[in-house]
DNA sequence: ACCTATTGTCACACATTGATACAATAATAA
DNA sequence: TTATTATTGTATCAATGTGTGACAATAGGT
């Protein structure tokens, strides 16, 4: 597996940093996100780590990530950095270190006061390969509307990182990363409403794109269903 | 005078981690920004600090904003968290601490590599009295679009600050800040104009602000000129 | 050959925005 | 006192963008 080992947990990390990141995926019609939980508990978490003392932010967000998804050449968008004294529940990181069969006081450090910066990113929920880290025993997917009471400030985190997404939507190729490479404008629509939370005008949409100058159109896709087959796209110079 | 004494820069901050803040005020026509010199080098930073050990980040914020400018109940926005390498430049820290006459071995901590968590805010240039912090010997405003060449990653700083409050510059009441209570809608125009770095519409702003709701308006203000005098207004509910 | 759901597009009503126009007016100069 | 002048508040119009409804054109199922 490839995991960090538990030498690698006490090696070469900044103290008192961390980052969180939220992965969003679309399956079916559903925005969902990826959760850790931990072993024993019921207890579920964002997928997280810390840095490396001579590594860059960004890498070490893109390393953990890959470690969780399996995936590189992600996009990860910084959203906020928590640093509220509140963030700190060492009595919930002992239970999990005993959880784990290690003695809490072995990893002191892991029980500190922790900023954590939080970074979200889109996948193709197709191309992921969950991976747990050492402290889990599973990362799976869950519904954004359906989320089971998180850890620490984890839940503030999701809704924070929705918030941004939702602002920045109209500037990001949202379908670049959570689409395959030719899709139909209603897949690429019920992307934006799933993250939007709302439904939009499916005529004001399909201008909006084609207008956009965003989309190239290829050949038509069959076997939809019984009616008139749609168009597929790409995103031009994709 | 309210400086940090040399204890303190040593004792109870987490390593590793600081912050900088851009602080934006507005004079005449002009966005500007506060920026420190340091002694006897023509180097100049963005105001920053560091975070105690049982402090929440933005306290430590706050705190360090009320030291360099005297104000309190200031509006602060997180804007991004700054985390390459490349940040750090130890050699620069050293010839900072040389000029402060210190031994820069007397404080090897701050030649170490940093993550700093970047803040904006905006306030009453009229109200505000710099005070230059304890390795510097001098704090100005400066405005945005003929800023001297800055120390570390600072211009990127800014920049990437003002695009994040460009972006959300139609969700805050931005004369809250900048204006006294009572103001005219010209003044508030040339305030986002100064943001923008655009000239906008008069009648369109004018419409927009008033059917916005967000405007009370008062008696006229007289003297302004050889012409008809504006009307006053100030923010619902302020 | 018919039925049905979906797609691409158009026409229309409505809101928003920028440009222009113009009367009202406050201070200054004549 | 009167004339001048720049700015303000508002109306008007054209251009643009958005949501609703309508419609023909399917593609596959019956």
């Amino acid at each position: 597996m490839a995991q960090p080992t538990e030498d690698k947990l006490i090696a070469g990390y900044l103290p008192h940093i961390a980052f969180d990141t939220v992965v969003f995926g679309f399956s079916g019609d559903q925005l969902k996100i990826l959760l850790l939980e931990f072993r024993d508990t019921n207890w579920f978490a964002l997928p997280g780590g810390f840095i490396q003392k001579d590594e860059d932010l960004d890498l070490a967000v893109k390393r953990g990530l890959k470690q969780r998804t399996g995936l590189d050449n992600l996009h990860l968008e910084q959203f906020h950095t928590f640093g509220s004294m509140q963030r700190s529940q060492p009595e919930v990181m002992r239970t999990i270190l005993r959880n784990m069969g290690d003695n809490p006081n072995k990893y002191p450090w892991m029980l500190d006061r922790f900023i954590s910066v939080g970074y979200y990113c889109l996948i193709d929920y197709q191309k992921v390969t969950p991976t747990p880290d050492y402290l889990s025993d599973s990362i799976d997917w869950h519904p954004v509307d359906e989320l089971p009471p998180l850890l620490f400030d984890h839940r503030e985190m999701v809704d924070k990182a929705l918030e941004v997404l939702r602002r920045n939507l109209d500037t990001m190729l949202v379908g670049i990363n959570m689409l395959p490479e030719r899709f139909t404008i209603k897949e690429l629509q019920l992307i934006h409403e799933a993250i939007l939370g709302e439904k939009l005008s499916r005529t004001s949409f399909q201008r909006h794109m084609l207008a956009s100058g965003l989309l190239e159109r290829h050949e038509k896709r069959f076997g939809g269903g019984a009616h008139k087959a749609p168009y597929l796209y790409s995103f031009v110079g994709v």
